[in-house]
DNA sequence: CGTTCCATTGAATGAGTTCAATAGTTGTGG
DNA sequence: CCACAACTATTGAACTCATTCAATGGAACG
């Protein structure tokens, strides 16, 4: 009664702990800062890359810990977190196929800043810092992808910024939700479901507040029809509406 | 009386609004991304780079505005704010000498997502997209270099969102004032000067904040020895205490 | 079928904003 | 050189949004 099922079933689909060689190639290929390189080169440095398998919750590595190894997500989603030195963590961002996270410069900080948790089961393929040093060096190309993806992180980083310093907590979750929408979100039932597990706890991590006031928040927008929620999904229903009251404020 | 003028004096020099071709490749030669090129190379760029002097309080770029150049701080402050739809701005960032803002990715926003504001009187150089792309294709340690650069900026900006989602007023002032501090403070008479025109404004922009709760925190860090403050400048006075304060919250 | 996790809701509290008024500082023009 | 205008800073008081503390109930998992 107060959870409505319209949308029982969920993100269902549980994903293979191992990738096949196939996925390798297709994940590296449509990898952003790969997918400039001429099929001889990708198969060059293919060997370079380690597959492994993570069970949902799993730390795929830890901030404090050496920076050593860049990772690329080739099925699932993972989480990168922020832990505070006394409270709950801040969300930074997710990761899905063809995303990396990890390690990226050599020159700077030598130990991880951040954790990444798998949010699903997922595989993730991995190079160590120093061949993907090498790479940037040997295919420029490769380089100037990166610096794509980067300057696009940047200015994401700098919209929370302003998020975060203008917004009140109503329009920061909306804009996660739409966000999180337009990222993994799917068409159903006239619904944009949400296709990952995301409890309220990641909305508050996302948004910066606190699991009570994201529930409290949701609740209302569920109130409004402008969003439909369950245990650990959402789904946006009103599209427009909810962007207004993201930019706007109050609708 | 109730604004100490141990420290009468402040930035007294008077940026001078032209470059001397010293200057120039001076500046060049400092730039991160440029530091990495021989000589000879960074003899054919300089004729890209166009030279302008800005007074203070003029706008370099705005935000909305065809991101069309690269702009590098050759001498003087510049202020990077991102305008909020209702209300103050918020402060991303400030550039001092051999840094750069504006247009960095081709592929990426056609529009500059903030805007640049001369905070002293300032010397700025720039380049045109278009060339500064054709520099990173022609030259791979411009590209790395670069990239280096964006993910300090990355990083710097994920501490900004932990602060901002974990941390209370006080704590995010006290941080900001120790990162001024290091960046363009000077030892003064046993205090560190931040050598910058430093209003509340500013302050409670870059802590996210509004202008009478900086000045109320400043007001008390004064009173309890942390810190001097007067019309548009600050110093740091006692530099570990500040540091106790921005990480551990209350001394 | 009970234990654990997740979500919800209420009430009290508090940090910070907002509104408003005052005063010191700087700069300008008569 | 002085008076006035504009800017910057300070401080008070009311108010509000969000957190915190606390308690309850449903959903999933073994």
């Amino acid at each position: 009664m107060m959870t409505r099922r319209y949308i029982p079933i969920q993100t269902e689909r549980i994903e293979p702990r191992h990738c096949t060689l196939d996925l390798r190639l297709q994940v590296l290929r449509q990898t952003p800062f790969l997918a400039a390189l001429p099929p001889e080169s990708l198969a060059q440095v293919n060997p370079l890359f380690v597959e492994r398998g993570y069970d949902a919750g799993q730390t795929i590595y830890a901030a404090g810990a050496p920076a050593t190894r860049l990772y690329v997500v080739a099925r699932g989603t993972v989480k990168v977190i922020r832990p505070t030195d006394s409270g709950p963590s801040v969300l930074l961002g997710l990761r899905t196929a063809g995303e990396f996270c990890g390690s990226l410069s050599a020159l700077g900080d030598r130990d991880y800043r951040d954790s990444a948790v798998a949010q699903t089961s997922c595989c993730i393929l991995s190079v160590s810092a120093g061949q993907f040093q090498a790479m940037l060096r040997r295919y420029p190309s490769v380089a100037l992808a990166t610096l794509d993806v980067l300057a696009a992180r940047l200015r994401a980083a700098h919209d929370l910024i302003e998020q975060y310093s203008s917004q009140p907590v109503e329009q920061r979750i909306a804009a996660t939700l739409l966000q999180l929408g337009e990222k993994v979100g799917q068409e159903r039932e006239g619904v944009r479901l949400i296709q990952m597990p995301l409890s309220r706890q990641d909305v508050a991590e996302m948004a910066g507040t606190t699991v009570e006031t994201a529930s409290r928040v949701m609740s209302q927008l569920r109130k409004d029809g402008l969003i439909q929620t369950g245990r650990r999904w959402a789904a946006i229903a009103d599209r427009d509406r909810l962007a207004a009251l993201a930019i706007g404020g109050r609708v």
